[in-house]
RNA sequence: CGGGGUGUGGCGCAGCCUGGUAGCGCGCAGCGAUCGGGACGCUGAGGUCCACGGUUCGAGUCCGUGCACCCCGACCA
């Protein structure tokens, strides 16, 4: 009895997560302050969650591209408002190759200036519109403080840059490549998000608007899980992107960017977690499918064992993510717990009273206890089984969207607003406030203003700060 | 940048107050036993005690300086 349980998340969840990911097998501490290493483990799933994603990307017409990580320093300070907003998180290189560099390169903390330099190379014509790329990158912004996944100084991401020849196109792309991320998350991450434009507080420096996601973890806090930028002309105009339209007439492009990083891995962990572990939604899942061979002695080991590779082949060719545990002298009940650490949606145990009985038991991770495992014929497995992972996947969208429900409060006036943060959850309720009624409360209630969400009510209410008519509902929340 | 904390085998820690050149648990390796919810036994490998300077016959321990990392806040994907 020399292991150690996990923190429970009820009783310090920011101690759960941190232990959730390093014990979970997800990322390692690195020599580097406030930077990670992302483990074999880790790493999976982040590769499932990008071809989740480059799917959708490609599938609305998006091709990939990658631009160099170093950028001339006076490419940020093209845009005032963008410069502003990163300098202080920048990290600069002043000497390459020992000798101090005539002018410091950047590393990049995201990639609008490098790309519409580009940009202006490339366009010319209408006919060059729309400009649609996506890159897969590492960026590197100076926090001062992090978070495994959450907050990092260097993460990996993917940042969309489209150019398009009016606003309204602009607008439909932004708002698209946001309805890809909800898609995403919501189907793929089993992640229920609330789609929202945010304040003017809050939003990208160098941004015409923001939209957003956002997303309750299980501590009731909000995390914003990815953003679309309608950058208007504010980059076309710094970078000189300009075409000539039909009418031979030069006009200004209409630029768009959108981000989403893995810190949305740190979303699904904080999302569906539970006081074992990790809990892991199968389209994500690194292994969708755990076998745990159970014998006693050398006879059961080899017909059980062999078995169990039958049915492990059969269940890969399926296309199912399987993993058969063949590791011996750990007990089954070690590679249980083990298994529903990482996550694991669905464990199959074969023993010798299955072999006799033409059966196997499955355990779903989502269902915890006996009410969690069944009996199910060794017959047609992977149909059974593919059935189930989507059951499973179907659950946990339910579970957690009746968790954000159960915690998404509407209020009326502030003190409200205050017990809802209080107690923790989103409060939502008119909103007609200023930045600097915002910043009064997040300062009172470290509440921040999460957005303008698109699912607005008919009519108009009195702000629930100020008591001026209002004709929008915002939601307020803590967040990561 | 403000506040707090910690640096001792891979990990978690004790030892420091009351100086006498290292110990526990886990993990790891070998053998055995066990295996339907984290069982076990025996044997073994593994440490310039964050760095530098000082006090001392002698420093993990006392003093000084520095560095690093973690946690809590303000800023952010």
């Amino acid at each position: 009895m020399a292991w150690q349980a996990l923190t429970p998340p009820g009783e310090d969840f920011s101690k759960w997560y941190n232990e959730v990911v390093y014990r979970a097998d997800l990322a390692d501490q690195s020599p580097v302050r406030g930077s990670i290493i992302v483990k074999p483990y880790g790493y999976e799933l982040w590769e499932n969650i990008k071809a989740g994603l480059d799917r959708r990307f490609k599938a609305t017409g998006h091709q990939n591209a990658y631009f160099p990580l170093f950028i001339p320093e006076s490419f940020l300070k093209r845009e005032a408002e963008h410069v502003e907003g990163f300098s202080p998180e920048l990290a600069v290189v002043t000497i390459g190759g020992g000798k101090v560099l005539e002018e410091p390169y950047i590393v990049r903390p995201t990639s609008e200036t490098i790309i519409m330099d580009a940009f202006h190379n490339w366009i010319q014509s209408y006919r060059d519109l729309p400009l649609l790329l996506n890159q897969w990158a590492n960026v590197v912004r100076w926090e001062m403080r992090t978070r495994p996944f959450l907050r990092t100084l260097e993460f990996l991401w993917q940042e969309g840059h489209t150019a398009h020849a009016t606003f309204e196109e602009a607008e439909a792309e932004t708002l698209q490549m946001l309805d890809v991320y909800a898609d995403f998350a919501v189907n793929d991450g089993a992640i229920p998000v609330i789609k929202g434009r945010k304040s003017d507080q809050e939003r990208f420096a160098g941004a015409l608007h923001t939209y957003t996601i956002e997303a309750m973890m299980g501590d009731k806090r909000a995390l914003q899980s990815g953003t679309s930028h309608n950058l208007g002309q504010n980059f076309a105009k710094a970078f000189d992107i300009q075409y000539l339209d039909r009418n031979n007439e030069r006009q200004y492009c209409w630029t768009t960017s959108w981000g989403l990083s893995w810190r949305i891995l740190g979303g699904v962990v904080m999302t569906h977690g539970d006081d074992k572990g990790l809990r892991l939604p199968p389209k994500l899942a690194p292994y969708q499918v755990v076998i745990v061979p159970i014998f006693k002695n050398d006879d059961e080991q080899g017909v059980v064992i062999e078995t169990a590779t039958r049915i492990s082949r059969e269940l890969a060719s399926s296309g199912i993510r399987v993993h058969l545990d063949k590791r011996e002298d750990l007990s089954p009940g070690f590679k249980y717990n083990y298994w529903e650490l990482r996550g694991v949606p669905v464990r199959v145990e074969v023993g010798p009273k299955d072999i006799e009985k033409g059966s196997v038991v499955a355990a779903r991770r989502d269902i915890p206890g006996r009410d969690g495992k069944q009996f199910l014929s060794q017959e047609n497995l992977a149909a059974q089984l593919s059935a189930l992972l989507d059951e499973i996947q179907t659950n946990m969208l339910r579970q957690a969207t009746e968790f954000r429900d159960a915690n998404l409060h509407d209020v009326k006036n502030y003190d409200e607003l205050k017990q809802v943060v209080q107690q923790g959850g989103f409060a939502r309720g008119w909103w007609a406030g200023s930045p600097d009624d915002e910043a009064h409360i997040k300062g009172e209630t470290s509440a921040t203003h999460r957005c303008f969400p698109f699912d607005q009510p008919d009519g108009t209410g009195a702000c629930l700060f100020t008591g001026k008519p209002a004709d929008k509902i915002a939601i307020f929340a803590k967040a990561y």
